[in-house]
RNA sequence: GCGGAAUUAGCUCAGCUGGAUAGAGCGCCGGUCUACGAAACCGGAGGUCGCAGGUUCGACUCCUGCAUUCCGCGCCA
């Protein structure tokens, strides 16, 4: 285990039940070793769970099996002697051995409503940690080209990117947001080619539209304002169109402008903010490009062949070589990618994770390859990368291919437009990354539990409902007079919200540490789930006045956590719906 | 052909980095409102975790092979 992974383990449980249990296992375990049961302590701590069937106990642990072999007793009768060993404590009412050798142990249910009161004075900070120890980290996320609207894989980046973020920043680290901005290249000089034909009033039948131009209808758009003389305003620029249609220069600034333009809409409405936009023209304006080649042609990493010049990139398992300087003299698109790369590290983020679409995966091994080949101190595995599939939409049973925008691909103004900000944002991060995503806008639209982002939505609007009669009767009094009767939450269902809620900071720890956003989404919704069947079985508002105050504190922290989460995935907690 | 990802209920998907009788939602069947918000709740039926081996106290999870689906595989980006 490498040491972050092991600082991260220690920093999750600390905040948790689960480590005094674990420290009272490892003191038995101990005494037990003194006695000459045990040759010795295991190398890890011991492994608790939390067990899914509620009669298996609150957590169980496993370690009785883990060291029956070496200590040569049956794993029960071990287990019988560890637990026959604990200290006293105030955690555990009672234990159980079952199956094979697994120890079972029922939590005494006042360290399930404590969470309560840890929840109410911690407010936004309850599930927050600091493994990251305010560590920077670089995550890069959409950098989509420039040469067309932000397509559904881009929604899915963009949320997965951001939600990483923001799951990295509640662990504690300085997260950076960044886009890549390819304005060099072919790609751009196509759009440049297909405005300037649009501005020829050539469409994309005629036998001199350019061979692999951009055929979408906002092409004409852009061409048709920069005929126009319209200025634009995009983040980094303001262009105004020169209207000449021979002027392929002016052309291309524009187009890139209109398109910069309209993509930071998108992401605006979309609600994702980056921290900086670099762009790929800089890396030749800075001499980054050149000074990439002639680092890994001094490292000795490079041959020519036919004409052009090649990376060794097998020497760092590649299946082949690559070209880098094409015989025509251009650089192929890797170069740059490597000289990005390595901007990065000279930037100094020794943690950079890349969000990408999986149709780019075999990018990976050549820009690794290069950066070693660079020998700059680079470690292999840099940077980390986190690869989603595709997506796609359906509507009305069938799957969506045409956007009216595009003539093509299905845009994430699309999905905006049709169901909003929150539900888009929380499909497209619901699933993990690795499996294909189908985006069912129907689904999305849909008022009922078999939407999640309304069913979780709706609990927290229950929760504020409910708070905001109390506080008619007798203000915020309520909330904090219930901490002093925690004791009344003891039916099961109320029970059960608690456990969910003290759950929370594992949920966020873990989900941070996995790359895996969708956790957190899958946890919202088993809470929203618990908070609906407790709200179905007990007034809150009715019977003795210490029994609502304690519920009411109660809600007011599934409240709570039920916005923290949400904001972890970008979507919003509305009071009312 | 090579590389990557996937394969779990009729459908869409989880499965906590090896644990106990594999879970949700939808759909299907049956219940619950003169209402702290029914956008909700409760119950039922529904599975050979793609197939075959292996590793071990224990495999949906790890390893090997096979099958199927998707994505990449240019001196494009």
């Amino acid at each position: 285990m490498s040491p972050r992974a092991s600082a991260t383990r220690v920093d999750r449980d600390r905040m948790t039940m689960k480590p005094e249990l674990a420290a009272l296992i490892t003191t038995a375990l101990e005494q037990l070793v003194s006695q000459g049961v045990l040759a010795g302590l295991p190398d890890a701590g011991p492994q608790i769970d939390r067990p899914k069937d509620p009669s298996h106990g609150d957590l169980s642990c496993n370690i009785a099996m883990v060291l029956a072999k070496r200590a040569g007793i049956a794993p029960r009768d071990l287990a019988t002697q560890i637990i026959d060993t604990l200290p006293d404590n105030t955690l555990i009412d009672r234990c159980d051995i079952a199956g094979p050798g697994f120890i079972n142990f029922f939590v005494n249910a006042s360290h399930h409503t404590a969470v309560v009161r840890t929840i109410l004075e911690s407010g936004l900070a309850y599930g927050k940690s600091n493994c990251g120890a305010g560590r920077q980290v670089q995550v890069e996320f959409v950098s989509a080209n420039p040469t067309g609207p932000l397509h559904v894989g881009h929604g899915r980046g963009a949320a997965i990117g951001d939600s990483l973020s923001r799951l990295l920043e509640a662990t504690g680290w300085s997260v950076q947001r960044e886009f890549y901005y390819n304005d060099a290249g072919q790609q751009i000089n196509n759009l440049a080619l297909s405005v300037q034909a649009r501005g020829q009033g050539k469409d994309p039948d005629h036998p001199d539209w350019p061979a692999d131009g951009y055929q979408g209808g906002y092409i004409e758009d852009v061409a048709a304002a920069y005929m126009a003389g319209d200025s634009v305003q995009a983040a980094d620029r303001e262009i105004t169109g020169a209207a000449d249609v021979d002027d392929l220069d002016a052309i291309r600034e524009f187009a890139v402008a209109c398109l910069r333009r309209e993509q930071d809409q998108d992401l605006q409405a979309f609600q994702v903010v980056f921290d900086e936009y670099f762009l790929e023209s800089s890396l030749y304006d800075s001499g980054a490009v050149e000074e990439t080649v002639t680092t890994l042609q001094a490292a000795g990493h490079t041959f020519e062949d036919q004409d052009a010049l090649w990376l060794r990139t097998t020497d760092f398992g590649d299946d082949k070589d690559r070209v880098m300087r094409k015989s025509e003299g251009g650089y192929t698109y890797f170069v740059p990618d490597v000289a990005y790369h390595h901007s990065k590290w000279q930037r100094g983020y020794q943690r950079v994770i890349n969000e990408q679409g999986a149709d780019h995966h075999s990018t990976i091994t050549r820009v690794r390859a290069g950066l070693q080949g660079l020998n700059v101190g680079i470690p292999e595995g840099w940077p980390e990368y986190v690869l989603h599939q595709m997506v796609t939409v359906m509507r009305e049973g069938a799957e969506v291919k045409l956007s009216k925008r595009t003539g093509g691909y299905v845009t994430l103004r699309d999905l905006i437009d049709w169901v909003g900000c929150d539900a888009t944002r929380y499909f497209l991060v619901a699933r993990a990354p690795t499996s294909q995503l189908t985006f069912d806008v129907d689904l999305a639209l849909a008022r009922s539990n078999e939407n999640p982002v309304y069913y979780i939505q709706y609990a927290h609007a229950r929760c504020v409902s409910v708070l905001r009669k109390a506080a008619e009767i007798a203000g915020d009094a309520h909330v904090s007079a219930g901490l002093a009767y925690l004791a009344r939450l003891d039916e099961p269902e109320t029970l059960s919200l608690a456990v969910s809620l003290g759950r929370f900071p594992e949920v966020v720890a873990n989900a941070a540490e996995r790359l895996e956003p969708h956790d957190v989404a899958n946890y919202l919704r088993e809470l929203a789930a618990d908070f609906h069947s407790f709200y179905n079985a007990h007034k809150v508002l009715e019977g003795a006045p210490e029994t609502m105050q304690a519920r009411l504190a109660l809600v007011a922290a599934t409240r709570q956590v039920i916005a923290s989460g949400l904001d972890l995935l970008g979507v919003s907690a509305p009071d009312v719906m």
